[in-house]
DNA sequence: AATTTTGTTCAATTTTATTTGAACTCAAAT
DNA sequence: ATTTGAGTTCAAATAAAATTGAACAAAATT
């Protein structure tokens, strides 16, 4: 008979929720919830998760247990633990605050600053080809330079940021 | 003659870079695509716009224009400018970052942080009842404490943004 | 060297989110 | 009182994103 039912195969309430809680968690910074469910899973476990164990207990493909892991470790999220055993890599979670905002902010907030950025300063040149005073390109003038000042202090925030969630 | 190509009629050049920095920017915010469109058209223009100048200028449909301007109001973003004309309201952008910062942090950002602040009380909850010494409840007590101070952290985190990103 | 098992890749599928458009409400104008 | 048109609503259509699964590659085991 097929698991019609929506609780997770091999999971406590504990982890079931500590699960739901990472799947919420994830969604506000816009990543997709098989994300949240693995590294959920691997915030609840005392030990090291393998491949397979994602797709087992969370119910999802192997595909997605890959990609899921190939991108927390991207984000500096998860790391392979020390030691295979039975042929598997085996990962653990990082549970440092700091690692984990340090990690999204680099992956995935700054490249999206950074291509703001180039269209700014696309921006910046249309505005300075339009010579002259008018009312219009002055106006242009200003948002222009207004988009700059928000620019700027999005970049100042990042590193404070840090700081405070670090430690 | 329909319009086949991506070219949104009736934009400039400068009009349609800056659609598309704000398109890109709400991407960030995860937010629809049509709420930048609006925003950013609202933003490059000198005058305040009614519903129709979104349909016609963004090749938008009412609905959206309805469901954008809504949101983005909801947000604090946009306000009915002073006077209608001809029955129709029109709506200019509020450019303060602060207000923009505050509004999106009031209506996305501190809902989501509330209901996991639910989750995690649900959690506590469960750890309490736990008893005992046991290896695997000494984990998961440490792990839910680990998730307290990541909310509160989030918590203080929050009103130091709004003064940084403040004036 | 053949087999077995882990893990990757990516086109196809499914799921979710966004947009549309037609029916509707409401208020202003005639 | 009727008409006109702005704006809303929401079910259906569409677009976008995530997930699957089967084919594949790599590496350990027999």
């Amino acid at each position: 008979m097929a698991d019609l039912s929506g609780k997770k195969i091999g999971l406590s309430d504990f982890e079931t929720q500590v699960v739901s809680f990472f799947c919420d968690g994830v969604r506000i910074l816009g990543l997709p919830k098989s994300i949240g469910e693995i590294y959920g899973l691997l915030f609840v476990s005392p030990e090291p998760l393998a491949l397979d164990d994602f797709v087992t207990k969370l119910n999802i493909s192997k595909g997605s247990a890959s990609q899921g892991i190939r991108l927390l470790r991207e984000l500096g999220a998860v790391s392979e633990a020390e030691g295979k055993v039975a042929r598997r890599s085996y990962y653990e979670p990082d549970i440092e605050l700091k690692k984990l905002v340090g990690g999204f902010i680099k992956e995935q907030v700054r490249p999206h600053l950074a291509s703001g950025e180039d269209k700014l300063s696309v921006l910046r040149g249309m505005v300075k080809s339009m010579e002259g005073e008018e009312e219009l390109a002055d106006f242009y003038r200003q948002r222009v330079e207004r988009l700059g000042r928000w620019s700027s202090r999005a970049r100042m925030v990042l590193p404070v940021l840090q700081k405070l969630l670090g430690k």
